[in-house]
DNA sequence: ATTATAGGCTAATAATCATTAGCCGTCAAT
DNA sequence: ATTGACGGCTAATGATTATTAGCCTATAAT
């Protein structure tokens, strides 16, 4: 791995951990394996690395916006793109999202960045909200067209999250997310696998 | 309010946007009115003043779960205190908690203090759970007799949590409580009131 | 072959920070 | 009236920290 992106990892992992402010350039310097001057050979300063974090997150994003089959815009831009998606899309696409923000050793890290990071600014709390609030939320919703359900559907989630990082037994935890969903989707459709937009 | 008081609202409430790391004892010495160094004749660290906080959220927790209708142990140490009561006493209790969380300046504050805090260290982890994530869901599923309905009922407050912190009109964020706690209650009883011991 | 650049290093600097020393006024108890 | 504890203050100190200066090596380009 090229050194500029295992500043990034290592950083995020730092930054998750003790937050921005609690995290010195030398901690991440030795991390990466090297001594904190040679950081500034790839960045500026220590909040270019932090930056740079949001950046690359922007990017990884992007990037993996295109291999999903849901609609990645919002309904007020896209309001076609949301007919004749079935439950079982909307489930699947759960479970992809779930061990994104698990698995995924940078995206998990950024995760839990922007939790401890949430409230130290205006535009901490709008990432926040964005990646994990209230914008995974309003996309249930309308996808669903019931804030209720989307509230029922992805607050568990967001709530098995917190719960996955200290997990001893993380496969324990991915089974009650995916016991989770089953309920969800048989408490829902009564077994059938109904459009979303038939609701 | 007495100065020692007063130190640790303001330190919780610092704490809470900023981490324990990044607050300076001069910011906290200034939110009370004082200068730094007469934070010593309260408190003998920093770190202090963090442990502080935590013994006075036990005090104040232990000091409100008298006034409160539900069984304050767990239910292996006491299955008998968790026969007959009846679900709408449980949504009461759901209501009563929201606005501690959110309204309580302290414990507010506390909250997402220990949000924050809560990948620094294992203990941290261990209150951040014990106060807002799988202590209160376990609790709710010994009530219930069900994990899964535990976290349906439970998940959509903590994700309100967050979602009240930020929220211009904190009023339609307690509202929206409302609308779920209404949902869930229609949905597992169809309209009666049943005890959960009955479930 | 020479050169330029990238990326590592050590040493130095200036700022910030937690903490201590020691002083002073207030006020309740003797 | 005297005392002593409480709780504020200023000034000082030592540790930590982000950042810069300047040097060295390897490697890629001319």
């Amino acid at each position: 791995m090229e050194t500029r992106e295992k500043i990034l990892l290592e950083a995020v992992k730092l930054f998750a951990s003790a937050g921005f402010g609690a995290v010195t350039v030398d901690r991440i310097a030795s991390a990466v394996g090297i001594k904190a001057p040679s950081l500034y050979k790839h960045f500026k300063s220590k909040r270019d690395i932090f930056q740079s974090i949001l950046s690359e997150m922007e990017r990884r994003d992007a990037e993996n916006a295109e291999s999903f089959s849901l609609p990645a815009d919002t309904a007020e831009n896209d309001p076609e793109g949301y007919q004749g998606i079935p439950v079982t899309a909307l489930l699947g696409f759960c479970r992809e999202m779930f061990v994104y923000w698990t698995e995924d050793e940078f995206a998990s890290a950024f995760r839990r960045m922007l939790t401890v990071e949430q409230y130290r600014s205006e535009e901490m709390n709008r990432l926040y909200h964005q990646y994990l609030g209230e914008g995974p939320l309003q996309y249930t919703a309308d996808l669903l067209g019931s804030y209720d359900e989307a509230l029922t559907l992805y607050a568990p989630m967001h709530l098995l999250y917190g719960i996955y990082d200290s997990a001893g037994d993380k496969q324990a935890v991915t089974a009650r997310l995916e016991q989770h969903l089953k309920t969800w989707y048989k408490e829902r459709t009564g077994g059938n696998d109904n459009e979303l937009s038939e609701k």
